[in-house]
DNA sequence: GCCCAGGAGTGTG
DNA sequence: CACACTCATGGG
């Protein structure tokens, strides 16, 4: 069988439960013993937090881009201290921030994030995860005993209608068979030298696609985290914190001006304290400080 | 049975 | 611009 080699990688500060385990990606699953596991392209990893950053496991050969993939994929580079001063500015934030300290937004794929964000309308994380799961063990390639990649352009685009819909997708089978038709890798690569607004607009042309789904491309598929997606969490926790509701339009306009170019962690950190993990709810950020 | 879920598309006023 | 309606399915 194929060999195991690991290393060790400094990411500060790193929370991995927050950070795989919030929603924004769907693909990991956490052991009893605290690890995380899943694909990262073409690979399975196993990331196993230490003192100061982690261990990671690399079933099959791994050569040094493993490192930098796993780097890229947790922003490494991002400067919490930096974006949590900048954040800190907002009495609301500040509050409850400290507790959330080693959530990082994740930089996914693109053409993953693209159709797994596409699948996430009108569903709850659980069926997404369901749904991609069984997407990735039809048509993804299996890279370890019983793990599959999410599958490509090409191979999605080979699915029937019918057939997707047997993975439990519902009326998304048709915005995927749509997408995989109107979409290809190069045309996605394309996308990454336009800014915010007109990639945001680019995506939007896509079946499946509108404000909120685009915002999650942008954010956590093309890591712009000026990106601000407003889902009904978002919204209530923006109604609860500082008396805000309105169109999407309007609502994101307010977050640009109120969190600037950290929007997304800003809204990562609003969406996890309203929703709660099925609930750690002791901490919850307080409304009297809004304004 | 009910209600809800990291909504989008289409049609109408 | 704002609504209203529909889309398909699983979980609580």
């Amino acid at each position: 069988m194929s060999r195991t080699m690991s290393f060790s990688i400094e990411i500060e500060p790193l929370d991995l439960d927050l950070t795989l385990g919030c929603g924004q990606t769907f693909r990991w699953v956490k052991g009893v013993d605290g690890s995380w596991r899943g694909p990262l392209g073409k690979r399975l990893i196993t990331l196993r937090p230490k003192r100061k950053g982690l261990e990671v496991e690399v079933k099959g050969r791994a050569g040094g881009v493993v490192k930098e993939a796993v780097a890229e994929y947790l922003r490494a580079k991002d400067d919490m201290r930096s974006i949590h001063r900048h954040l800190s500015n907002d009495p609301v934030l500040a509050d409850g921030i400290a507790s959330m300290h080693g959530l990082r937004i994740v930089k996914m794929d693109e053409w993953e994030c693209l159709a797994s964000y596409v699948l996430a309308t009108y569903a709850n994380i659980p069926r997404i995860t369901r749904m991609i799961s069984a997407l990735s063990e039809r048509y993804g390639d299996e890279i370890a005993d019983g793990v599959h990649a999410f599958p490509t352009i090409d191979q999605l685009r080979a699915a029937s209608r019918s057939a997707l819909r047997k993975c439990g997708l519902g009326y998304r089978a048709d915005f995927i068979h749509s997408l995989c038709n109107d979409v290809d890798e190069r045309r996605l690569k394309s996308l990454t030298k336009l800014n915010y607004e007109n990639l945001r607009e680019e995506l939007k042309e896509l079946p499946g696609v509108g404000d909120k789904v685009a915002d999650c491309v942008c954010l956590f598929g093309f890591g712009r985290l000026e990106a601000f997606p407003i889902d009904v969490w978002i919204e209530r926790a923006l109604k609860r914190l500082y008396g805000k509701q309105g169109s999407y339009s309007s609502l994101r306009r307010f977050a640009s001006e109120r969190f600037g170019k950290y929007a997304g962690y800003a809204q990562e950190y609003l969406y996890y304290n309203e929703r709660g993990p099925a609930s750690r709810g002791e901490c919850r950020f307080s409304e009297e400080r809004g304004q």
